[in-house]
DNA sequence: AGCCTATTTCAACGCTGGTTGAAAGACAAG
DNA sequence: CTTGTCTTTCAACCAGCGTTGAAATAGGCT
């Protein structure tokens, strides 16, 4: 089963997911890629068509992984709320808390892949399709449930409420060094323990307070 | 003053502004700047030293421009509560609307320039430090604003609560075209109205949310 | 008019990019 | 040992990259 080879590809898909999430797709060269893994330059082009076709490889790999135990997380809370519906937080921290457990485990390969995520989504060249393609479906069933759990609110305040969350929560984990910055290392962008506390019940305020009845202006 | 060749130059800086927010740095040519701006490639090296000067010179140009109005409408604010302190709504506003009126009243630039902020944001490579370089002035003096609007919070709260915010407005304003697939067209990218209405709201309410004193558990 | 500097053009340099075809090596089956 | 298939290496193609030096032009001084 994993034959050398398909170890090969591995260690292909993993050097490209760092060099790309670390300096874009257009700036990382083929070359880069292959001597990171240690093989030859074109073997890239044995076990890949191209290297968009790698760079498509690369986003698949975890988004299938990723979208699998998010619905996982999602089914459960579902299920311990068998009468009434989970909260709003519960739904989102069922959409954050796997992948903080991914990032919380793994040394190095979930965090570069988050970081290539930031930047896929938010290129306009990248962002509507990829993201459509690798996550949507998944989304849309987290959407679900959070109508579910705002059953008066606008289907348009609900689809505006998810993407101000994933520009926050893209971003966020990206680790771009931004907060450190700006913060003066009060908060580390790396500190996945505050990231838990906090995400969740910051955009779970936006969603409630923009599916709130408006007050009369 | 306006002499032709300061002309040629913002030719050129428009030009690489649309391609670099279309595209990104790497994967765009100094050659197809130059076409776009109707003139030779060597130009492009007397008026700038290098490619990566011109990427800077684009950043800079608006960035002065957008610290500038969004100081004063905080400036606006602030002075229309003299003895209480605005709301936290407000103050998001305050950072928000100026934006939106210079989107509202361009056609083309400035969406191409926050096309480009956002992935300048979200990269690993620029996010740190050039974000710091150029906003960090004016986001410190918003987040001075913040604290004083929520006096008992804790200044980590207000930091991450920030980059939440950062991470969903550059999202937001970049207008990849994702909200559009992924809401079947209920929710469009490009209308500043929905964002004017929504954005401040959910944002204030995620500040608020994690500045209140903190429920047992 | 002529001059001087600021701007623009032209042509090229050296190098690296993605990609490929053909040959070499590994290794299991007969 | 031989055959055949899967994997890996080697060497190269050529288009296009960022960048530059020198020559042409333009436009305001005197």
């Amino acid at each position: 089963m994993a034959t050398k080879a398909q170890a090969t590809r591995e260690r292909i898909l993993d050097a490209a997911e760092a060099l790309f999430a670390a300096d874009g797709y257009a700036a990382v060269t083929v070359r880069q890629i292959m001597k990171r893994a240690s093989a030859d330059v074109a073997l890239a082009y044995y076990h890949f068509d191209s290297k968009r076709d790698l760079f498509d490889a690369v986003l698949m790999r975890r988004a299938e992984h990723l979208n699998a135990v998010r619905l996982e997380a999602l089914d459960e809370v579902e299920g311990r709320h068998s009468e009434d519906a989970p909260t709003v937080e519960e739904i989102i921290a069922a959409f954050t808390n796997p992948l903080l457990d991914l990032l919380a485990e793994d040394h190095e390969a979930w965090h570069h892949y988050m970081a290539l995520i930031a930047q896929v989504n938010n290129s306009p060249e990248w962002g509507g399709e990829l993201m459509t393609r690798y996550f949507d479906p998944l989304v849309r069933r987290f959407i679900e449930a959070l109508r579910k759990a705002l059953p008066h609110c606008d289907e348009a305040e609900i689809f505006w409420s998810y993407h101000f969350l994933s520009g926050a929560l893209t971003l966020t984990f990206a680790e771009t060094g931004r907060l450190d910055n700006l913060s003066d290392g009060v908060c580390r962008s790396s500190d996945m323990a505050s990231i838990a506390e906090r995400m969740p019940a910051f955009l779970a305020a936006g969603f409630e307070r923009l599916c709130a009845p408006k007050t009369k202006d």
